[in-house]
DNA sequence: GATTAACCGAGACGGTACGTCACGTCTTTAA
DNA sequence: TTAAAGACGTGACGTACCGTCTCGGTTAATC
């Protein structure tokens, strides 16, 4: 999620300025809360974060804090999106390889947050705020994206059939990393990804 | 999980009878309490519950219901347990038909809680709690092992190759479920069982 | 006691404005905790004033009481003070007159809260209570401050020796009042009052 | 306060055995109570004594205690009674030197309770509680007997006018002590003690 | 000897109040 | 107008005691 009614002057042109009046927005609070959630996140997870304590770190009033984001989930969102470095989509020129390389980099992201408490908390608040729940779910689209594409490459390259069910396919691939990650705490390593999408692609 | 410090008989012989001194546990506590908490649930949800107004509708002291569970979540987990049958492992000779009856039967348990904030919330709450984490897994684990055992009466029928890696093909049919469920939101019909199915086993 | 961490301007001088900031405390919460405290403390008295029940009566938060209060004790005799006219010194040119007349009024507070648990409660719990023990300790030398201002004019105007031991004379006085009033429960009366001071007066 | 009910077979004579019923309570229970309360009292106070950490260090049932005192108050009263010799009642042949002696005793009895919440615990109890109230009047008419007597035989002995306000010297006397103790926490020594009865005696 | 009744220690019971914490909002003064 | 500061009303939390009530077991006096 992005912080909400960013004063956006954002596109390049002229844009004689909104004439934005009052005060104008400190250009370096959601930096400062960012970086301060963050490490509030390694500390004490979601669960253990107190907007009290995050303003009082990001030496920023509260108010600060609930203009810029509807709920301590979605800026949790926004810090970790900050903190991470999108997965770039691998072309390689070949299905397996392709599939490999970013199953294997999903599972260095999860094993970052191993024990972490974050995804779980996301999912759990995002029942109770449509905003949250959005915003996970880009995250979620973007997964499902990435891997449709690496598998739609496969198709033009003749390695999966052309009726192949992509959908279904996405869910087969990513649906068994989330469930180890969430309900059963398998190891997710780099034999495991393997030997799925050797399953998968036959 | 159960209850805390279960009488616990436990050990397969006599044991020559704990000797509980002092009163004992009221009987009909624990089943008031998971009812009350089941309409709380029903209600308001996990987040909703608080433990006030349930030891108000069980008629119950607070100090009761934390004799008897560490915390809110064990005892969710708990009333969920009472108010569940079991789905049973289908055997009906053929893979193809016992897969599709289970996962049919998975995504009606699915669908009961749609929208619910149960799941999420267990997992969420389990991350602080090992006696939660614990339990949860227990049910994990008894849908993983049904899986398992369907899966393995079909390479005893030769619909599947002896070699077949079962762990992964268990979290390659129940994965996709959970993944719906918890993260994309995607559908989960008898449409999605049996194209899922078709493609696991060929 | 006052409101803890009183705005407390206090200083002789002009201090040069502690300049508070942040929102400033509900102006007219203190009075409208004290008031409700009255009433209640009519009601139920010390013991049976809960600090939920204030907080309704008052239409104000916990939180609120207890940043203005560190004690309930406190509080009340706070209350207590705001809804107390303080006795003032009677100056008739006569000792006898003089601290009969004040004995007078002493009887008529005494009355006033009898069969009160408050001063009891109180003493007790400044056993406890610094800040408390402190507060009504005001109350107290205020009272002998009164009694020997009485007997100091006395003095001035011959009716006791010069060398007479004012303190040991303020002791006379007020202690049988609050032995009666706190021990033994016998009457306080005008005729009591007469009494006391003839004997020590002569 | 006796134990509640006491078996009370009481008065000397006969009483040809109250032919109790049923197991007879332990002997040896009353003085693990008392002696308990006596070691919580001077760890913790008044307020600080539950009544279930008294049962465990007892080695008791909260019933048994509840069964032999009604309340924590006139348990505490008892307990401090069997701690207590009585004061004895001086008999010198000198006004002077019997009223001295006696009240030197009442100070190092309230010395060594210095700082103590019991008797301001126990006044403020005894607000709610009846039999608590008589309890404690006991010790006061104990004490204000003993110093009547003094005073009487003064008068006996033509010290004090035969028409002497024995009531008001009673209250006179042992008014001041309970005020410094209760109230003011001026210094209650020897020097007081004499300061006060020659005031009191001329 | 069997029965009965009151006691025993232990500890769970329904309650009530506690004081703390975090929430998201509101209200100041300052920039 | 936005900022930092911090007080606000709300409401849940988990704990501590209260005084009562079972339990399974004694320990007498009565039958």
């Amino acid at each position: 999620m992005s912080p909400v009614a960013a004063t956006a002057a954002s596109a390049v042109g002229d844009a004689p300025v909104p004439a934005r009046r009052g005060r104008p927005r400190r250009a370096d609070a959601d930096g400062a809360i960012l970086s301060a959630a963050l490490q509030l996140l390694a500390e004490v997870g979601v669960g253990g974060l107190s907007m009290d304590e995050l303003a009082q770190r990001a030496g920023v009033g509260k108010a600060t804090i609930y203009r810029r984001w509807t709920s301590k989930e979605s800026l949790v969102l926004d810090a970790l999106h900050t903190a991470t470095t999108p997965i770039p989509t691998p072309d390689e020129g070949d299905l397996r390889s392709d599939l490999i390389t970013y199953t294997d980099a999903l599972i260095e992201r999860f094993g970052a947050g191993r024990g972490s408490d974050v995804l779980p908390h996301l999912i759990a608040a995002s029942c109770y705020d449509d905003h949250l729940r959005a915003s996970l779910d880009e995250y979620t689209r973007a997964r499902q994206a990435t891997t449709r594409l690496i598998l739609g490459r496969g198709i033009e390259r003749g390695e999966l059939p052309p009726d192949a069910d992509l959908d279904l396919l996405v869910d087969v691939i990513l649906g068994p990393f989330f469930y180890r990650h969430l309900l059963t705490g398998d190891p997710l390593d780099r034999d495991f990804s393997r030997r799925l999408v050797d399953l998968v692609i036959h």
